[in-house]
DNA sequence: ATCACGGTTGAGAATGGGTATCATTACAAT
DNA sequence: ATTGTAATGATACCCATTCTCAACCGTGAT
C-alpha cells in the first residue's frame, strides 16, 4: 500500500486512483512553487500524457481540504481570484505576498499564534482555522510622488 | 460642504451623487452590521426609493476601496464569495468569524501588528495590508465524535 | 463468476459574483 | 452655448467553480 493510500485512509477517504493522483501532485509541487491552482493541476496532469475531468479535480481537492489534507488559499485582492491549494503538512504557517513581483512567501509566528488564541478565549471561542495574509513591497521602492 | 464631499475631496475623489451616498450608507451601516455587501447597498437604495445601476455601485465602491477609504474582505470559506465592505475608519482592526453563526467580531491587538511588521521587515518589506481572519467557534460545542 | 449497489467519475450545462462595453448623461472649463 | 472629460447604467460578457446526471467502477454477497 502506497504512502498515499495511507494518508487517504487515514483520514477517511477511500483512495481512488485521482485522489492518489493529486495527493502526489500536490506533494511534488512542494519544494518548488507549492501553490496549484485547479487548472495547474489539469495541465501537469495533461502534460504527463494524463487525463482528468476538470470537475474530478475540483470535487477531489474539495475532498481532500474537508478532509483536512489541504488549505485552500485566495491570494488575489478580488473576489474573483482563484483558488490555490497546498498540502497541509503539519505545521500551519501563514504568507506574506510581494504585491510587485506576486512572490508568496510563507512563514511562521508561534507569538501571533498564540495571541490568536488568547484572543478566541476572551471571546468563549476556540479556534477553527485562521488566515494571516499580509501584502508587501520591497521596503523603499520608489512610490509616487 | 458635506462632511462626505470633505473626505471624498481630500481622497482625491470627486465627489458625485453616487459617490456620497454610498459613502453615507456605509457609514449608517457601521454601528450596526458594519459590512455590507454590493448587493446589500442596492437593496438599501431601492428600499429608500432611490435608483443606482448595480455596475456603479461596483465601480464606486472599487473607486473608494483604491483611494483607501474603504477596505473590502471575503470571509467565505471558498472563491465565489461575495465582497463585503466597510469604511475604513483609521484604526485597522482584524475579523473573527463564528463558522456556526456567521457572526463577525473584531479585534485589535498591537502586539500581533507589531509582530508582522517585524516579520516584513526582517526579509526587506514593507507592509502594504494585511488581512487576518480567524475562523472560530463557541468554545465547548459539541463535535462530532 | 455474477449481481447488486453505493460511491466515483466526467462532459457539459448552469451559476453567480464581478467586469467590460458603450451609448447616454452630467459637469466643468473655455 | 460649446466642447471636452468624466460618470452613469443597461446589458452583454467572463470565468472559476459547482451542479447534474448518465456511465462506470469496486466490493461484498450470492
Amino acid at each position: 500500500m502506497s504512502r498515499e493510500r495511507q494518508v487517504l485512509a487515514r483520514a477517511g477517504l477511500k483512495a481512488t486512483a485521482a485522489r492518489e493522483r493529486i495527493f502526489q501532485l500536490l506533494e511534488s509541487a512542494m519544494p518548488e512553487r507549492h501553490h496549484l491552482s485547479a487548472d495547474d493541476i489539469y495541465a501537469r496532469l495533461r502534460q504527463a500524457g494524463e487525463r482528468m475531468g476538470i470537475s474530478s479535480i475540483y470535487r477531489v481537492l474539495t475532498d481532500l481540504e474537508e478532509a483536512g489534507l489541504v488549505h485552500r488559499h485566495h491570494f488575489d485582492r478580488h473576489a474573483m481570484g482563484r483558488s490555490l491549494f497546498e498540502l497541509a503538512d503539519g505545521a500551519e504557517h501563514d504568507h506574506m505576498v510581494c504585491v510587485e513581483t506576486g512572490r508568496i512567501l510563507e512563514f511562521q509566528d508561534p507569538l501571533i499564534e498564540a495571541r490568536q488564541r488568547a484572543i478566541a478565549e476572551r471571546h468563549g471561542f476556540e479556534i477553527v482555522g485562521r488566515k494571516l495574509v499580509i501584502r508587501v513591497r520591497r521596503s523603499g521602492a520608489d512610490r509616487a510622488p
